[in-house]
DNA sequence: ATGTTATCCTATAAAATTAGTAGGCTTTTA
DNA sequence: TAAAAGCCTACTAATTTTATAGGATAACAT
């Protein structure tokens, strides 16, 4: 399951992309109209614009704006900055690789299962963006 | 990602499953041959028997097996036995369904995809079975 | 220059979940 | 009736999640 902190983080999202082209959010805006605990609200579109999704501006008129249009932010791409890995196990993961211990990946039935899920849930995840979570 | 506590699950009904139709496996047997922590594999073992995996015997000569042939368990089950909801946000959960706060149903992007996600992610879970799992 | 507005940064705390342990009870079999 | 196994309840430790607090820094307006 992804962590509210996620949920929150797409919601902001959401929000940011339906200002698209316009002037930027800001923080205290978000929080109210999406009721996301402003303080916790901070650290998610810290930890997105560390990873170059957003741009903020400070001072009056200031606030939050999308770096990339909502056609190229996809939803894979945001569950790992706000939530991690996508897979199912570690040893499975693109992005997040561990290696088990006690297990050889190359007989290992559960992972090879886990590698099927992997690939279609990430079929999903990489092609749906933002825009899609966008109302018509 | 999936608990710790489900990947012991994977192996151990591996384990079973590779005992199918033998005599029934006991708990200490598993927990060296799996290394997984016995008292830990006693509460998984538990719990899978009372959604009815597993049947049980007491005594010398009992232990585990499997109650159904592991082409009839499927992963879906498994992973919802033990780790919970297989979705990705508790308002697309099939079994494990609850409400979001602050958000309608029929218009909810976030949801909509999540949805889709869902789907992608159960067709695999629920056709995949232990006995994909096992080597051949 | 200086106050205002907003983001940025670091630390801390509370709550929830996960992982694991302990110890005795019950059932089956020899 | 003793042993071998699972069954049951409670507890603890570690980790992760969900925040909150408070000041530092940058941009802008007057």
């Amino acid at each position: 399951m992804l962590s509210k902190k996620t949920q929150y983080a797409f919601r902001a999202l959401v929000h940011l992309a339906e200002n698209y082209g316009k002037e930027p959010v800001k923080i205290s805006t978000i929080s109210i109209q999406q009721k996301i605990p402003l303080k916790f609200l901070e650290h998610i579109l810290n930890d997105l614009k560390k990873a170059d999704m957003l741009e903020s501006k400070k001072g009056k008129g200031g606030g939050y704006r999308l770096s990339v249009s909502p056609k190229n932010l996809n939803l894979a791409t945001v569950i790992r900055i706000i939530n991690g890995p996508i897979a199912l196990l570690p040893c499975v993961s693109l992005n997040f690789y561990e290696k088990c211990v006690d297990c050889d990946e190359e007989t290992c039935g559960v992972r090879k299962m886990m590698l099927i899920a992997r690939d279609a849930t990430l079929k999903v995840l990489e092609k749906k963006t933002l825009y899609d979570m966008m109302n018509e």
